[in-house]
DNA sequence: CCATGTACCTGAAGGC
DNA sequence: TGCCTTCAGGTACATG
């Protein structure tokens, strides 16, 4: 479910609701949600600070760190201190794992398919190394992407989706930006003109950013940290849009196989 | 290195 | 109504 922009939203509400907080006790309800791979005691450890790199919410306590990776159905929900029905209020009916805080507050980790994972680990550096710079670190130049296309044969999807290059893209804003900027999905990445390269650049940062503004996309699980939906779906131009006229040309839009996913665009204007 | 398939899970939707 | 298949915002791992 969520990518890069449901996980902004995510951590921009919770940063006001739980930093400073200190963990209680922790409830695991599903017992491989939790991976445990630090020695340190989570309980009495206080949040400092809330990160992200691509999909990934990163939580310093003092002494280690939760990471929490919401995969397809993940969603965290946070419950004040008195809210005693808020799995009822907010339809949480698979509640996996629950951070209680030493205040009587509780962050709920709510988790459908169960693919959701909470490590706690000692090295957040060690634990993310595989994952490529998150797509809307400040760092990027479009000189820079272009040059870490060269050399990969691989189609830009699976490029864009690997999280190896660059992380936070997922299905629905990979085939968003890719419609932005023209390109066709199954291009070997490495064959991107520096011009193209910079379309998708610029497509990428306007997708994500644009999202933000709108709170996610929720096609049916995603809900903010209190329980409301995203509104950029209505936004989409080409997920879900299959057999419907493109808004630039007319031409249908297709949807095939590609990486493994469903991709969805434009015949005409992707080329 | 690369593409593809499978596994992990549940529930919604569509076909018959 | 019910049964069966397919599909879904993701990723890790095995296989050619």
């Amino acid at each position: 479910m969520p990518e890069l922009p449901e996980v902004q939203t995510v951590i921009a509400e919770l940063r006001s609701l739980i930093i400073g907080k200190c963990i209680r006790k922790i409830e695991t309800l599903w017992n491989k949600t939790l991976v445990n791979r630090s020695q340190k005691s989570l309980e009495g450890q206080c949040i400092r600070d809330i990160l992200r790199k691509g999909k990934y919410l990163i939580f310093p306590l003092n002494e280690s760190y939760l990471i929490i990776h919401l995969r397809m159905t993940g969603r965290l929900s946070f419950a004040p201190s008195g809210a005693s029905r808020i799995e009822e209020e907010q339809n949480l009916n698979h509640v996996r794992l629950i951070i209680h805080f030493s205040d009587g507050s509780r962050l709920l980790f709510d988790d459908t398919r169960k693919f959701g994972r909470v490590y706690h680990v000692d090295n957040v550096r060690e634990f993310l190394q595989h994952v490529g710079r998150d797509a809307l670190n400040g760092q990027w130049t479009p000189e820079e992407f272009y040059k870490k296309l060269q050399g990969h044969k691989t189609g830009i999807k699976a490029w864009l989706m690997s999280q190896r290059f660059i992380s936070g893209l997922g299905n629905i804003y990979t085939d968003e930006s890719l419609f932005r900027a023209n390109i066709h999905p199954e291009r070997p990445a490495s064959s991107l003109t520096p011009e193209e390269a910079r379309r998708l650049f610029d497509a990428i940062r306007f997708i994500l950013q644009q999202a933000i503004e709108n709170m996610g996309s929720t096609i049916s699980d995603y809900r903010d940290a209190y329980g409301n939906p995203g509104k950029n779906q209505n936004y989409f131009k080409v997920y879900k849009r299959e057999g419907k006229p493109c808004f630039v040309c007319g031409t249908p839009i297709l949807k095939k196989r590609v990486a493994g996913r469903s991709t969805r665009f434009c015949p005409q204007c992707q080329r």
